[in-house]
RNA sequence: UCCGAGGUCGUUCAAUGGUAGGACACUGGAUUUUGAUUCCAGGUAUCUAGGUUCGAAUCCUAGCCUCGGAGCCA
């Protein structure tokens, strides 16, 4: 099935529907409201993807509005920080770059309007108070005995608590709607507050700041969104966010929520992953293990992976798990075709060639994608030592055992064919130390002239040729498929990152620059890293494993 | 308890009164100088109970289950 004839979403099915009855006059203009608090992770790449993805589609724009109503909890770094995540994953917002605090002068215009409109009160009462005064659901609120004030009053008031004339928590702004409302966003909603505290963008101007809901439908209105799309925990505020503009006769987007996503295996609470961090668990925002698009980056994932990911899941209205082998599946899918393909060994095993002369080296031709012949080729030495994978011999196979055994010849990759013929051991231990062998010149290249076969063939480097590096193999950071609960510290898997130094890995790469991709055959993908990585120390991250259906029966027993 | 939303393969998204379909995952097979990739094949699902209808995942009634909501957070 093609990408046009593909079944449309519930959202694309309204906005299809708008545009038949032309209720927007042909415009679509979405937005991603980002409150510039932490760094953003794999779910908001949802929201944006969708909100982005239709705009994109529809041939219409998208904004990028930051969500800045709070001084207490948002920082400028975070703003470039979700800025570079967004345009990595491909997006330009071009001029459409807003803040809600740039709207803070008519938003307190519109307040005003509110009161004149007898649809607002400054409410003296405590925040505990005002909880008491809130009810419960299913049980009525109660009144605030300031509810009545005359409009001058109220007037009089909020101009007061914008000089500054009233201490943190001394009165709110309160819209003035209905106690007993069945919805508890309803019950007299909370507009301004009072924060003596310096803003990143507005610094001491205001010393009231507005809540969200008052915020968020009037800065979409402002900014003529069409579909202002969120997700489903914002659905009991919608009734909230019509009334605002229905009361202020404005401009009225509709707002639209869909499930946000969920993958297995991780997290995205900001406060647990903050936690993480102060806690030592892991290192930073960008610790390749977070789900944070900024580690995602470090580690190696492409961003159109994440994009083709969000695009295949679709969206819809049901809470949901997603499967982490999918996004693993189009991380794969996309690196297979780009990726070069290295040798490198990570768990070493020397093996030596006792029929080949002592002091010779060979450079033999490799392929550098299968998938794609304009990437070349390159060549790679080949001498007398070698390592070649420890799991890629066995003293005993079982049956199944396709790869290196005493007596058993295999192909060594783009070289010799190489047969087994001692096993040295370490006398104490009994661990194997080294491998002797013998190759068949005949062989060079991997084919044999007289057609015979091997079972399998395995990576291998020099031993005086290879560059040692550092590899870092990541595994999930989580044991349990929904960690996210109380005790998710409990569900941290141990093993979720091994270090490995010195890693043996071709000469090739030796100048591969920061962020360079890879796949190390019969491995998986690598990355250099860009935070530890230097020249003459190669840092590389394990991307994600190759499919491993050899693993996989082992596991099975 | 009240308000709101949602229940379709293991997972996720379709099917809007007319053969329950795709992708991932899984299983089997073919090809393979990566046990990768690629290709082929296969199994598994409509929350329950009634009703309307020639025909129901879809419409109606009643129930069950899950999630969200009582910030001066967003």
């Amino acid at each position: 099935m093609t990408d046009s004839e593909k079944s449309k979403d519930f959202i694309r099915t309204i906005i299809d529907e708008d545009i038949r009855t032309d209720k927007y006059q042909g415009r679509i203009v979405t937005r991603f409201p980002p409150e510039p608090n932490a760094y953003l992770h794999i779910g908001h790449a949802k929201a944006f993807c969708i909100n982005y993805g239709i705009a994109e589609e529809y041939g219409g724009q998208y904004n990028l509005r930051f969500d800045d109503t709070n001084p207490l909890k948002e920082e400028t770094e975070f703003v470039e920080a979700i800025k570079d995540d967004i345009r990595w994953l491909g997006f330009d917002w071009k001029e459409h770059e807003y803040y809600a605090s740039d709207y803070f002068e008519q938003l307190y215009d519109f307040a005003m309007t509110l009161i004149k409109n007898g649809r607002a009160y400054v409410d003296d009462l405590s925040a505990d108070d005002i909880r008491s005064y809130r009810g419960t659901p299913g049980e009525p609120g109660r009144n605030s005995p300031f509810r009545d004030r005359s409009i001058d009053e109220n007037l009089d008031l909020l101009a007061r608590m914008r000089s500054g004339e009233y201490e943190d928590g001394a009165r709110v702004l309160r819209a003035k709607i209905d106690m007993s409302h069945p919805n508890l966003v309803m019950r007299d909603p909370t507009i301004y507050r009072i924060r003596h505290a310096a803003h990143h963008r507005t610094d001491n101007d205001w010393c009231i700041y507005p809540m969200y809901d008052f915020t968020h439908c009037l800065s979409d209105s402002i900014e003529g969104i069409t579909h202002s799309l969120c997700s489903m925990e914002f659905e009991n505020n919608r009734v909230l966010y019509d009334w605002f503009l229905d009361e202020l006769k404005v401009y009225h987007p509709q707002q639209i929520e869909f499930a946000r996503g969920n993958v297995a295996y991780t997290i995205t609470s900001k406060r647990k992953l903050r936690k993480l961090i102060e806690e030592g668990h892991i290192s930073a925002w960008n610790d390749p293990r977070m789900p944070t698009l900024t580690a995602m980056k470090r580690r190696g994932y492409p961003p159109e992976a994440i994009r083709s990911f969000w695009k295949e899941v679709g969206v819809a209205k049901k809470h949901n798990l997603i499967d982490f082998a999918l996004l693993e599946f189009h991380i794969r899918e996309k690196l297979n075709r780009t990726s070069p393909r290295v040798m490198g060994v990570i768990n070493p095993l020397k093996i030596v060639i006792d029929n080949y002369p002592d002091d010779q080296v060979d450079e033999l031709e490799a392929v550098n994608n299968p998938e794609d012949e304009t990437m070349g080729s390159r060549k790679v030495p080949f001498s007398k030592e070698l390592y070649i994978e420890r799991d890629d011999f066995m003293e005993d196979p079982p049956k199944k055992f396709y790869r290196l055994a005493p007596g058993r010849e295999v192909r060594l990759r783009y070289a010799y064919f190489v047969t087994c013929t001692d096993v040295i051991k370490d006398p104490v231990t009994g661990e194997v130390t080294e491998l002797r062998c013998t190759y068949d010149p005949e062989t060079r290249g991997g084919d044999a002239p007289d057609g015979r076969k091997v079972k399998s063939t395995l990576h291998w480097v020099s031993a005086n040729h290879a560059l040692k590096a550092e590899v870092r193999l990541f595994d999930r950071l989580f044991n349990d498929p929904n960690p996210d609960d109380e005790a998710f510290i409990d569900h941290l898997n141990p093993d979720s990152l091994k270090v490995v130094n010195p890693a043996y890995i071709e000469p090739s790469v030796a100048n591969a620059p920061a962020g360079f991709r890879c796949q190390f055959e019969r491995l998986g993908y690598f990355c250099v890293d860009t935070e530890d990585s230097k020249p003459d120390a190669l840092v590389f991250n394990r991307t994600v494993t190759l499919r491993d259906t050899w693993a996989k029966m082992q596991n099975k027993g």
